[in-house]
DNA sequence: GTTTCGATATCGGTT
DNA sequence: AACCGATGTCGAAAC
């Protein structure tokens, strides 16, 4: 994986690495040390001389992070075009993407590594407990929000969004069903009654509302309750969804 | 800034560095090889045997990165205890939260290197271009939404979310502004209506509603004209934010 | 390419 | 600690 690396290189080593390692397809840039970076697009961001690692990945993605959080520092997602060039006696790189037209330029003030790195392809990734597993699994079982309760059509788009789970309940009067796998909130609550009201527009007739969540904030129960909508717990644990996918299905 | 490094390890020696390391305040690990990741917690998931990036901030953040993405395979923004032990000869890296209860575990199968780093405070970093920043402009400056409104209130609390800005038209009608710093969407128009609708209710008077952006969805736009509402074009650039931040003023 | 929506969202502010 | 909203959100799927 560590194919070439350089400590404490003066500038013009540190070009040379990058030069000779960036054309290399499926290799992975580290630099580690005293910078200053430069951020110019969508918004615009100077961050003062200090450490930082700076990551180009092999999908020419940049991020730099600092000492702190998940997030990086600075970042860009897909860069176009990455220039390199002495600049005072410093490396300076610029990553460019275009739309929406951005620039990160990152100007190397001292150097404390930098590695060329050659990752193997990953493996299997699989997550478990995603909201569209959830809805995969009331789909099939939708007697675990109600009894009674028959499906119509999954991620039904209305015009204002798609409804998560569209039914008829044990009495016939049409369900819209909102999924939410984490605590809903009144964003929930509100994403709810819009498709609600526009399934009561389009159809005429009466529409029930049920926001199936494995928890919900207070404000948003409050809330739910004044527009006359209903809240069915949903445990959205990563077991239950795994249990369903070990089983083979129509949804998966 | 590089504080110590082994290449190629074997499991004893590495799970030495990391207790070595681990302990110092400010510091930072990385550990760079092939590993399998599992994660469990709000959701679940593994990662099968590939090279990974594994990064450990002085601030108790955890994330793995493998060869693609800003965003890390696998992260915790903030650990609250970290076991290291032998596991078959390998070293298991293994980081838990509560609240929510997660974990992270690593197994290292193969390290390529680790690296021990103690990077100095990062410089101050600013970032232009915010819709807080846009909105002490306007604020300020309600004349670049529409002559002779006058400002009322800013982030005013509705019982629904908070009016970003409260105005008075000039003939006297209350106005409703919703900002957005990018592209407005059509979540951006019905949180507009709500707010609308609420301060309505709770005035009884003529409340005119605006989406100030610097853009705005084809469909958002549709969505606006239907429920008379307005929208107003706002440069959000960053230059005109840092002139207005070069002025002292009173929301800053 | 645009739009939409989920995310282990993260992050910061306020209550 | 819970709640709320912005994010340079990112990222993927649907159209």
């Amino acid at each position: 994986m560590l194919e070439d690396h350089l400590f404490r290189p003066d500038a013009v080593r540190l070009l040379e690495f990058l030069r000779t390692h960036l054309g290399g397809r499926g290799t992975m840039i580290q630099i580690g040390g005293a910078m200053e970076i430069v951020y110019h697009g969508r918004a615009a961001s100077t961050a003062d001389a200090g450490d930082y690692l700076l990551l180009l990945k092999p999908d020419a993605s940049l991020q730099v992070h600092a000492a702190r959080g998940i997030k990086p520092l600075n970042w860009q997602p897909r860069i176009d075009a990455l220039d390199l060039h002495l600049d005072d006696g410093r490396v300076a790189l610029t990553a460019e993407r275009r739309s929406p037209l951005e620039i990160v330029r990152a100007t190397v003030l001292e150097p404390a590594f930098v590695l060329a790195l050659t990752p193997r392809d990953e493996g299997g990734f699989v997550l478990q407990g995603s909201e569209a597993q959830l809805r995969n699994l009331l789909a099939k079982r939708p007697e675990l929000i109600e009894e009674g309760l028959e499906l119509l059509d999954v991620e039904l788009p209305t015009g204002v969004g798609g409804v998560d789970l569209y039914a008829r309940d044990a009495e016939g009067r049409l369900v819209v069903v909102e999924l939410k796998r984490g605590r809903a909130t009144h964003e929930a609550v509100h994403q709810l009654q819009r498709y609600v009201g526009r399934v009561r527009d389009e159809t005429g007739g009466t529409v029930r509302g049920i926001l199936a969540a494995p928890e919900i904030t207070a404000p948003a129960r409050t809330r739910l309750t004044e527009l006359g909508l209903e809240f069915r717990e949903v445990t959205a644990t990563p077991d239950e969804a795994a249990v369903d996918l070990e089983q083979p299905g129509l949804f998966d």
